[in-house]
RNA sequence: GCCCGUGUGGCGGAAUGGUAGACGCUACAGACUUAAAAUCUGUUGUCCUUUCGGGCGUGGGGGUUCGAGUCCCUCCACGGGCACCA
């Protein structure tokens, strides 16, 4: 086939792409619309304004866009909205590097962005957008605190953060590098403040069970869910101790407590301090353990390293005294802070015990005598216990300790309440009010919002808030006398913890939980996002819904039916000799095929992939992509390939077959205009009146509208365009044909448009209004397949032998078992393979398989 | 350290336990062109073979099965999360 010159003019996206954006915008094309269909909510996990839309950001809206744009083509009413995580600390930190207003400079990202946005051609209704930062936003929040606070869900407690002793102040983990401030370089140390906590242990049995029932729910991220909540069961034994105290532990395996050597308690155990009160040389001991960071990574690989308190406990079944350490292994968040050692049986126990010389004796028998040993095995050493299995020791022990009044049985859980509290400016202040006389009071109601005072100033040491001249000086709301405020403000997670519930109401209700519109469009039909936040974001968004359903606020429990968790994007990185990153801008191949740094000429070393990130200098900006290549190519390259769960590699290469696939496709549009399609030829298609050739044309699409549709339903865009791509070749061999085929081409080029609309929206409305359909593409419906005309009647059948295949037939699918097999049987190729072998076995599956054994 | 993933041609990947490599990228060849680009057509896992065809192949090792990329065990490599980055 041959196309004439204007046919090859390649399609100008950048006059066709601001055209529809902006007739979509001007005509509120994707407002939510209320009808009597039914509901769908897909959510994409919001934008921190960070200052630039990355590539990142790109493919996870575009998997959500395609997705809204799909479910709308399918007849939904789509709630498709979109805002912006917009407090915390990287906008402080930008305050302290460029002397700008963490407010001005956050808004300023989120203009920049939603240009960014814009020009992507995403199908929101941008009449809901808000910022977290949005006084409207966070004052509604405080209102929500003050109702889990009345409802008993938050309260006050000391907890360990990281502190910088130069900068007094406290440090995020990721501000913590080798142990030290990252501005001050200071040693960073722990030390306890009191803080707000919410009381996510309240729901730690509901989070655990319900995830059950989260059927479209990954199952890795359910897995990973289930180990954080960590239910364990076990007993708390009591022990006293020859100063008169008494030490309770925990632990989840009672059964060795016979092989019990020593106590061990945490550098925070109320009894440690009390120890360190009492002696110098392990109050500096203590507070030598309590340098570096508190992030548990770093905790779990340091040294194991204890002191031993000198104090001794009695072991409660026998008569012998335990010695008691103070260890930095053990973490007073967990359990009781407490625990007895069984070096035998636990890996940590093990170590520390040969470090300082402990005993260690085996309870359990392991086949070879292995010591520590960790599995299943018979009792011995342990009177009562002996000959048991652990599962009946367990049961047993525990038995015991319940009747003699030494501990009980119970159930842990590795969840820890929430520590919200955040000493930094940039987070939605907490409404509460220390007064002398009352105590802590919470803020009324008319008190709301609670604003954030405009000019502060930062200066990188202390919290901004406490320092602040006069905000923090309050009469108190119940008796009028001076009071303080609290100067913490909340950690972003909680912003983030029901926003997709405010993305229900519209602008237009004060009530930002109005429980209709809550009602009607909660939950989250698909929820889209990083799998980084697999854990702690989708639990606390869990939590909170179910807290604010037992405030009477909402009536849903789960907040996301189906999650889908997209991969990172990443790409190629260089660097030089001295091991500096290097933009691709910066490195050249030569003539041997090697790398090469254009300033120096000298050899570059090619990384393999990395995530995109500034510091590695492998990002893509999406606008410069945009302007050069347009935004349907870029939407539709980040979903081509390589599946949406999956890490994405990016390479020009391939955005390159992105952009010529969207030129082929128009080159087809414009020829086919050409031969006289329009929507004006669209007419039923009568099979009888086709040629074979044209009859199997048509049979394939339908078979291609089921492949696409079956892809998009279970989020494999990747298939979905190889299957797009698949029938754009198959039209072309056979586009000579076109003139005398015009409905019949008319009718396919229509549906493929419709096919395709939700990934490259643009050139799909525009070739929609070329050839008069009427309205919007985006407004259309789905195309529907014929189930008659995508069933086969022949399949070709292999043909094995001993599992391996040596040849094919082509058979009716109603065919005989013994024609076929007869048929098998005199393949060439088979018959020579057997030759006069006895055949033992006839395996026959039908439409699937022979296999014959010889 | 603990928890969760991933591993298939030169590359991204496809494959209800049933013909491994669909679709795309790269590379090569041809057509068109004065030429280049673009476009169109073809080849492209690897080894043996003129052809027909055959051997080997889904990170390594073992197992279940008539049959394993797919299920089980084990080892290796890489990535994500770890509670104050979002």
């Amino acid at each position: 086939m041959s196309l004439d010159i204007s046919e090859i003019a390649s399609y100008n996206f950048s006059v066709v792409e601001p055209k529809w954006q902006k007739f979509w915008l001007d005509n509120q094309s994707f407002k939510t619309r209320k009808s009597n269909n039914k509901k769908y909510y897909v959510l994409e996990m919001f934008m921190y304004p960070s200052g630039k839309v990355h590539i990142g950001h790109v493919r996870n809206y575009t998997i959500g866009d395609i997705v809204a744009r799909y479910k709308r083509a399918c007849g939904f009413d789509v709630l498709h909205p979109v805002g912006w995580d917009a407090f915390g600390l990287p906008a402080e930190n930008a305050a302290l590097k460029q002397k700008s207003h963490p407010r001005d400079w956050t808004y300023k990202n989120i203009e920049t962005m939603k240009n960014q946005i814009r020009s992507l051609g995403f199908s929101y209704d941008w009449e809901r957008e808000f910022a977290t930062c949005d006084e409207e936003y966070y004052g509604f929040q405080q209102k929500i605190f003050l109702a889990l606070y009345k409802k008993g869900l938050i309260y006050r407690k000391k907890s360990e953060v990281n502190w910088d002793p130069v900068d007094n102040c406290v440090l995020a983990n990721e501000q913590v590098i080798d142990g030290k401030g990252w501005r001050s370089g200071a040693l960073v140390e722990k030390k306890m403040l009191s803080q707000w906590f919410f009381k996510i242990t309240n729901y730690a049995n509901e989070l655990l069970e319900e995830l059950d029932n989260l059927k479209g729910w990954p199952e890795n991220v359910k897995t990973m869910q289930r180990n954080w909540i960590g239910k364990s069961e076990g007993c708390s034994i009591d022990f006293s101790c020859d100063n008169g105290d008494q030490i309770t532990v925990f632990s989840t395996r009672p059964e060795t407590l016979f092989g019990a050597t020593y106590l061990a308690i945490s550098l925070d155990h109320p009894l440690a301090k009390k120890i360190a009160d009492a002696n110098e040389k392990i109050k500096e001991f203590i507070s030598e353990l309590k340098k570096g960071s508190v992030s548990q990574q770093v905790l779990d690989k340091q040294e194991k390293q204890g002191i031993d308190t000198g104090l001794t406990v009695k072991h409660p079944f026998l008569d012998k005294r335990l010695p008691v350490y103070i260890a930095n292994f053990v973490l007073m968040d967990y359990g009781t802070g407490a625990i007895f050692a069984t070096p035998a049986h636990d890996e940590r126990d093990y170590d520390f015990a040969v470090k300082y010389s402990l005993p260690i004796i085996p309870v359990i028998k392991s086949e070879n005598g292995e010591v520590p040993y960790f599995g299943d095995g018979t009792l011995f050493n342990s009177k009562f216990l002996n000959g048991l299995s652990v599962i009946e020791a367990r049961k047993k022990i525990i038995e015991e300790i319940d009747k003699r009044n030494l501990g009980k049985k119970e159930i842990f859980f590795k969840l820890r309440d929430w520590g919200v509290s955040r000493q930094r400016y940039w987070g939605c202040p907490i409404p509460i009010v220390y007064c002398p006389h009352c105590g802590t009071v919470p803020l009324e109601e008319k008190d709301l919002p609670l604003k954030l005072p405009a000019n502060v100033s930062f200066s990188g040491t202390g919290n901004p808030l406490d320092q602040h001249p006069h905000w923090k000086h309050v009469k108190c709301p119940v008796c009028g006398n001076n009071a303080t405020r609290e100067t913490d403000t909340l950690d972003t997670f909680v912003d983030s913890s029901w926003y997709f519930l405010r993305f229900c109401v519209g602008k237009e209700s004060k009530d930002l939980l109005d429980k209709n519109e809550v009602c009607r469009w909660m939950t989250v039909d698909q929820y889209i996002g990083g799998v980084e936040h697999a854990i702690l974001h989708l639990l606390y968004a869990r939590f909170f819904t179910k807290a604010l359903a037992d405030c009477g606020l909402i009536n849903v429990r789960e907040p996301f039916k189906n999650l889908f968790t997209q991969g990172m994007v990443c790409s190629v990185t260089y660097k030089n000799e001295q091991g500096e990153w290097l933009f691709p801008s910066e490195v050249q191949k030569n003539e041997k095929g090697e790398f090469i740094e254009i300033a120096t000429g000298k050899k570059v070393i090619v990384g393999r992939l990395e995530k995109m990130s500034k510091s590695k200098k492998n990002v893509v900006d999406p606008d410069v992509i945009v302007k050069t290549y347009g935004a349907d190519a870029l939407r539709l390259f980040v979903v081509s390939d390589t599946p949406a769960d999956r890490d994405f590699p990016w390479s020009d290469e391939g955005l390159d077959g992105s952009w010529r696939f969207i030129n082929r496709v128009w080159r087809l549009f414009v020829h086919l205009k050409n031969k006289g399609v329009s929507a004006s030829t669209v007419q039923d298609i009568d099979l009888s009146s086709l040629t074979e050739e044209m009859q199997d044309i048509y049979k394939r699409f339908h078979q291609t509208i089921k492949d696409v549709t079956d892809s998009f339903e279970s989020q494999s865009m990747n298939k979905a365009i190889a299957y797009i791509r698949e029938s754009v070749n198959c039209i072309y061999s056979v586009l000579d044909k076109s003139e005398d085929n015009v409905s019949l081409f008319s009718v396919i080029i229509r549906d493929l448009i419709r096919l395709l609309a939700p990934i490259t929206p643009h050139i799909c409305e525009e070739a929609w209004s070329m050839f008069g359909f009427k309205n919007l593409v985006s407004e259309n419906e789905w195309p529907r397949f014929r189930e008659d005309y995508i069933k086969v009647s022949t399949v070709n059948l292999p043909i094995q032998v001993n599992g391996k295949l040596r040849g094919t037939i082509d058979v009716s699918l109603d065919a005989s078992e013994e024609d076929i097999l007869r048929k098998a049987m005199e393949v060439n190729n088979v018959r020579k393979i057997i030759g006069d072998k006895p055949i033992r076995k006839k395996i026959f599956i039908k439409g699937k398989i022979v296999n014959f054994v010889v």
